[in-house]
DNA sequence: AACTATTTATAAGA
DNA sequence: TTCTTATAAATAGTT
């Protein structure tokens, strides 16, 4: 019956001041709705996407399948975020599409050259590692560690659009 | 200790696909990360947005403040996070990781032949839109119709990749 | 929607 | 940080 030293306490619900507190809490917390966001994806089929900023303003993000294309989806067609006014959503939604479309139009040639080296180094490095190496073998034998360096690879590379829409130390495409 | 008729089962994680099941479901465990996501808020003191679409794409979200000011603080920043994985996300990240790359190499080249036609189409239509009407206009002007005209546009090109992950070609990143 | 037996999450302590 | 333990909280299947 005792509570010799450990066992789950009841908890009063908040702000938590003490820092250290704050940190054990908001990771056990995260790494647990990620799990259940996790599960309700996966049971019921649901895309979703959770942007999180930490105390710190540290950025936090969850997708699946991934998050620009839940954002798009809530953008895109007409569906009025439930949480907010008409005129206020309206605005909201004219500036988020300026930026949208300004940074889409102007680096839509950018791209196409980054594609274009990317596409030249890609093939370059594909056929040097075919002989000697990891980055030959079919990429699901490949270790957390390879598929790291793999990516800093192609990031270097600097392929535009989204590799992992995941942002976070949590983050996950299903 | 009888299980009379009631008491949790332990489920097995897959889709369900009783459409039955899936409603009761979702609702149950929707609710439940709604009110872990509060609580999180509360005790840690996060700003935080979900976006979720239900499997029939109905529109769910939640935001603490509220999610407009969560989305654009995400937009308004360029963030390139290191990345701090937990061990017990090892293993989700490489069946992502595997996921994403194998799409990524493949598709580098049906995207570059996209931009490629999506660069000669768009030229096009500036130049025909320069002479009339509101398309040659600075993008600020354009009204919430218009943007959504001419996203609509660039989509029906075709253009790969997300509007939204175009805007940190670079800075994407786990 | 309400009920329970159980599983799951987690607050503190080590 | 990670592991342990007691306990609080969530929830699957039933009604």
């Amino acid at each position: 019956m005792p509570r010799k030293f450990g066992g789950r306490r009841r908890v009063v619900m908040e702000r938590i001041t003490n820092q250290r507190r704050v940190s054990v809490t908001f990771a056990k917390r995260y790494s647990g709705i990620f799990i259940k966001v996790r599960d309700l994806c996966t049971l019921c089929g649901v895309k979703l996407a959770i942007l999180l900023l930490s105390p710190t303003l540290k950025p936090y993000s969850l997708g699946v399948p991934n998050v620009d294309a839940v954002v798009n989806l809530f953008l895109g067609q007409n569906h009025v975020l439930p949480c907010s006014t008409t005129s206020h959503h309206k605005e909201f939604l004219r500036e988020i599409k300026i930026k949208e479309l300004n940074t889409h139009l102007t680096n839509i040639l950018g791209h196409l050259e980054c594609l274009k080296k990317a596409e030249k180094e890609l093939n370059k490095k594909r056929d040097e590692s075919q002989e000697n190496g990891w980055w030959g073998a079919p990429i699901e034998n490949l270790g957390i560690e390879e598929l790291e360096q793999l990516k800093v690879a192609m990031l270097e590379l600097k392929v535009p659009g989204s590799i992992l829409s995941a942002r976070t130390p949590h983050g996950l495409i299903l």
